[in-house]
DNA sequence: GGCGATATCATACGCAGGTTTCGGGTGCCT
DNA sequence: AGGCACCCGAAACCTGCGTATGATATCGCC
């Protein structure tokens, strides 16, 4: 099990072919795999490893803005870690990219240890990330397994309402909504009421016909 | 309601007397209460007001750093935002502060609209903040009105586990199991289980009697 | 000693939750 | 036309939940 595990990959995007190729070197020695990109649209070509991974990103590129493309990254719910690096940085692009959640800003010249520090720490935080997206995925299949009306009971459900209530609000017998509602727990794997109220907290599983102004 | 409600606090810690008196009337100019330190002792010594606030930190003071202050006051639980000024900054003390926190990152010298920006986003966070923090304080506030055995009964029904099994575990008799449960849905008040179990989430009351290595 | 809070348990009743078995309806795809 | 998935419902049955009534026991405090 431990013995073939990459311990990382980084995906490297700078216009700088000989730093990309000297950081690329860096890191492989260091045992870390390695994906170079001259610009933004050849790593979105590629598309985001599988693996645990970070982004080493210059913000000063041919074409693009690296600020511009992090933000960029973080709307289109692309969560991959960022590390900044750029030779003319200062304090405002740094508190715009650390707002956007870089993991560090690195002003060249950097050392060989401080970038490796960062991708180390960027690499964790992935790891982290995807630890707690894999455990929400199964949930969310398990979700999108339920017919509309059991999602509808389910929602219904864990705001607290009892099945004739269920039933009411629905327009229908409590017969229907235990059967549905016993549907719910048997697709969603829940061995109780209190787990079906955590699972739908993590989805995000509400009333829709609740309009609330908060949240 | 609207004629008396101040905007919002701003505590000031510069040694600088002059900077410290400008930005004093700068944020009384817009309708904001200010509080001014000379060191981070007497800040301390004051306390945090009580209303929506935040801290404008100078980096450079008399004695101690601002960001160790910073970290300091994040590592106590005084989670007051802060605004961090400095004549002498660089990318890594930006980096740091904002890793720990910071809402903003101003150089001197700053234009009073940058500064006024970034107080108004500190004091909304504040304001925020402070919403959550009531709504929970309520709740801990029922919390602790359980008694010892009404809190394990609670810890676990809120698992998931039936009253007999809670019986079982405790070694009772299940209508005791019923007694108390019934106790801590009235104390809590709770109007379902699906209620109990997300303040359960909210709390962090979990079973002690589950060891756990994650989270 | 008495009082109150906490904790324990029994009996009994009514309501809620959950499943099974049966039946019927629609709409869609083959 | 047949099969399938989804949706609705009734009767019967069992289990679980919740509360009321009533009782006992311990502990700490006034």
């Amino acid at each position: 099990m431990t013995s073939e595990e990459p311990a990382g990959c980084v995906c490297i995007i700078d216009d700088d072919a000989e730093l990309r190729s000297a950081l690329g070197s860096l890191f492989r020695s260091s045992g870390l795999d390695v994906a170079l990109y001259e610009g933004t649209e050849a790593f979105l070509a590629a598309g985001v490893p599988s693996t645990a991974c970070c982004l080493v990103l210059d913000i000063r590129l041919g074409g693009e803005n690296g600020l511009d493309f992090q933000e960029r990254l973080v709307s289109q719910g692309i969560g991959i870690p960022v590390v900044l690096m750029t030779g003319h940085g200062d304090i405002p692009m740094t508190v715009r990219g650390m707002r956007a959640g870089a993991v560090d800003f690195l002003p060249k010249p950097f050392g060989d240890e401080q970038m490796l520090a960062a991708v180390a720490a960027a690499i964790e935080r992935d790891r982290t990330n995807r630890a707690a997206a894999a455990g929400t995925a199964e949930l969310r299949n398990c979700y999108q397994s339920l017919t509309p009306r059991e999602r509808e009971v389910m929602a219904l459900v864990v705001t607290g309402l009892m099945n004739k209530q269920v039933a009411g609000r629905m327009g229908l017998s409590e017969i229907t909504v235990k059967i549905h509602r016993g549907n719910v727990m048997r697709k969603m794997e829940a061995q109780s009421l209190a787990d079906l109220v955590r699972m739908a907290e993590q989805l995000g599983v509400r009333d829709a016909s609740i309009h609330r102004f908060s949240t």
